[in-house]
DNA sequence: GTCTATACCACGATAGAC
DNA sequence: GTCTATCGTGGTATAGAC
């Protein structure tokens, strides 16, 4: 009856929602059991099965729960920008920033627990097979579309086949530093810690590693050219 | 008795891992569960707590038996670099080159299925809490150091903690790419299958992209400067 | 429609016989 | 070293209460 009642007691499937969430950031995917989930959530362990289907189709509206509202404020960022540009070409780092930005915002919201979701997210996109490889193609077409266009745009003398390459790079590079995996404190033990979890920091660092990648000279069109480095192999 | 039987057929321990490498490799490690991994190696289910004492721990040896040659061959090439080199600085390039290049030797062994190897191993790189962590620094932590020293000498005006901030995005870029997660067919769906599926090829790109990135300006020093980007955000 | 209790089978792990 | 039997827990399916 009372609406407030609605806001301090969430009903099921958002409790499921948000009980998962916090399980599988801590814990991870396989981890973390139904029961568990359950159990914190305070609803019976079919409640899933009935809300979601399966433990699979949880996860993925974990995912995109977040996932929407965070790539829908990445394509804002670039209307922006580019509505201010009017017609002439944005600068890299401008876009890259902008799409960056909006990670950061979502970092620094507690509330949201965003730094935790944002280390999901770099973890999914190295799931073998399975949940990942269905929904996230449909999640960031768009956004990759677009910011995809505004470099080309910024980089007209990259072709289109190595702009694809390097964006894949930076998603990698972002995937693993945004996302916290953390492969230098795996690799070896260089501790970054203090600025690692600084969001802007992060992002300080990032940028310019990205745009002088992107901005790099292209690669030799055919074969590995024997140049310089590679020719002691051939003796 | 005889010799030749031993090489036949391996002892259990080994048709365990050769079992469990490749079906890791085809579906993840949740997925495959050791009744899989026993009946595909023709032993008891029991054989592998036996041997191996748990799960983890045979995932943990299946890496191990490929990492440990893997990145003695990296130092091996270092070694032949620097050796030639005779103190003086090495181009980035060739640092990075020789890093990559024991990788694509690998992936092009069709008898070690390494291909499928690195695809684990960038997996194994994001994986939340376990296994991973508690073994990888001891497998890597040479390696990096090796190569950490190399570049800084190549790169002595990058400072010793932003050469860590971009050892670290390389790494991303690397198990991403290498490990052939396939972030672009995932994120948006532009083919790069026939480039993508050719280590040498997928070098040629890479490599451009890392060193650019590499020598790239280096970030302000102190908090992020709005000079251009990011000043509509103060209004 | 929503929720609960409960049963089912596969999983990793282990103890003990051989 | 190898095997069988068994344990506790996992995800899932369903029958039935509200």
């Amino acid at each position: 009856m009372n609406r407030i009642d609605t806001q301090l007691a969430p009903d099921t499937k958002e409790r499921i929602l948000d009980a998962a969430e916090v399980l599988f950031m801590e814990q991870g995917f396989e981890a973390t059991s139904l029961r568990m989930i359950t159990a914190r959530a305070g609803v019976n362990l079919a409640a899933v099965n009935y809300h979601f289907g399966s433990k699979e189709d949880l996860i993925k509206t974990v995912f995109s729960r977040r996932l929407g509202p965070l790539n829908a404020e990445r394509l804002a960022m670039l209307d922006r920008l580019e509505a201010s540009a009017r017609g002439r070409p944005l600068d890299p780092t401008q876009i890259l920033e902008a799409f960056l930005s909006a990670g950061v915002r979502l970092a620094r919201d507690p509330a949201r627990r965003g730094g935790a979701f944002l280390r999901l997210l770099g973890r999914a996109f190295a799931e073998p097979s399975g949940y990942v490889r269905e929904f996230m193609p449909d999640q960031y077409e768009a956004v990759v579309a677009r910011y995809k266009a505004a470099l080309a745009k910024a980089l007209p003398h990259v072709p289109d086949r190595e702009l694809v390459w390097r964006l894949h790079f930076i998603f990698g590079a972002i995937a693993y530093t945004l996302g916290g995996t953390d492969v230098l404190k795996l690799a070896c033990r260089y501790p970054l810690e203090d600025e690692a979890n600084n969001p802007e920091a992060v992002v300080r660092h990032l940028l310019p590693f990205l745009v002088g990648g992107l901005t790099a000279p292209l690669p030799d069109a055919s074969g590995v050219r024997k140049s310089r480095s590679a020719r002691s192999k051939q003796g």
